[in-house]
DNA sequence: TGGATTTTGCAGCACTCGTTCTAGAATAAC
DNA sequence: GTTATTCTAGAACGAGTGCTGCAAAATCCA
């Protein structure tokens, strides 16, 4: 009984997510929340309840569109080795077209360190994606592709930390190249066969600085 | 001519680097600035300008007494392998004592995209980090401590993605034992001796979860 | 149709934001 | 001592903050 919301939850988390993604928690403005889903503060407040809830609903929107759909893909890929591979020059791809860098990361800095709730919510998402890429090198390491030279639970703690190092380098003005050296380092860390533990040479072409926004 | 100053500019500023540093810059008001400065409005901006410049004069400060001073220590020592060891183990020490992470990098994620003058200061002062690390990994490859089947700049790049990682989860509650695996990795790939890339053993004791702040 | 219940539009709350202004206190040069 | 100049104290500005109150509109169940 009663009246029917007029818009669409997830459509409007969406949005939400943009504006938090691009411009931070502090920056963004309940008035901006609205202006970009076209809401009022009472629509708003009576479907999420305060600014913090909100926020905490569009981390896990994120979550829902971007990283889940990661895990999965590595979770489920007869090639694990080739997955981590594609998620890593996936995340460079991104990084390297846009210098919004990564909704979880950009709120582990700015938020979670003074915000116990959002700081567990960050934590957990990384535990998850860190438990991904583990079973995933697991099987790398079980079908030979993956070093078994290296705990896998290591290998999975340093590719979690290479993302991370690249989602917050792509925030600042630095070539598209470095992204791809990070990822590369990483990736040849990954590969089996000890006598080459980091490729010299470097197979991606050296990049022209990147667009400055 | 004219009346003195009754404080210490760089006083001030150690004061304001501590504020912005824990609490970020949108989250840190003027007001908040005046009672940590003990100044009163007119004297802040008197001396320091608006806000944002404010905060690129603590941004100088801390980089000054932070990071400047790795670098030299990077620059200077006879065994450069060992000052990178030194180097890994501090930021590990730091990010584990304290959920603060460092000013650059949250500068990096929170600011620095917004910001275009922001944005070259934070890079400018990641560039240079780099350099003292290429300057030390060449040496290491010359006396034989380092590897040299990788390019040093690309590890010099990996180094410093590894020290953004580190800074990044120490935002979160994560465990000690995490920061030190990526440390350890790190240092594992740039020793020389091809047999073993990354070691595989970890000679750093678990640690209980950090303290929650 | 008639309540009961929910959502919506919008004014407005008390407060904080970065910044400026004015008056007076302090000090260096003459 | 006078004067020119700088610094300090504190009020105040307009705009913006997160959030609430209230009446009107819309919808479901009977």
């Amino acid at each position: 009984m009663g009246r029917n919301k007029s818009f669409d939850e997830t459509e409007v988390l969406d949005r939400v997510v943009q504006r938090f993604w691009t411009r931070g928690y502090k920056a963004t403005s309940v008035r901006d929340l609205e202006q970009a889903t076209g809401l009022t503060t009472a629509s708003l407040y009576n479907a999420f309840g305060d600014k913090k809830s909100l926020f905490r609903s569009a981390l896990q929107r994120y979550l829902d569109l971007s990283t889940r759909r990661r895990i999965a893909a590595l979770e489920t890929s007869p090639q694990p080795l080739a997955a981590i591979e594609t998620f890593l020059r996936s995340v460079v791809e991104l990084s390297a077209s846009s210098s919004d860098g990564c909704f979880l990361v950009n709120s582990a800095v700015e938020v979670a360190a003074h915000d116990v709730d959002i700081g567990a919510d960050v934590a957990a998402a990384l535990r998850d994606v860190e438990a991904a890429l583990l079973v995933a090198i697991r099987r790398g390491q079980a079908d030979g592709s993956i070093t078994a030279d290296v705990e896998a639970s290591r290998l999975a703690t340093s590719v979690m930390g290479t993302i991370v190092a690249i989602r917050v380098m792509s925030r600042l003005p630095v070539e598209r190249h470095t992204l791809e050296v990070l990822a590369e380092n990483q990736l040849a860390s990954l590969h089996s066969g000890a006598g080459a533990p980091l490729a010299a040479g470097g197979d991606a072409p050296v990049a022209a600085a990147r667009p400055s926004r």
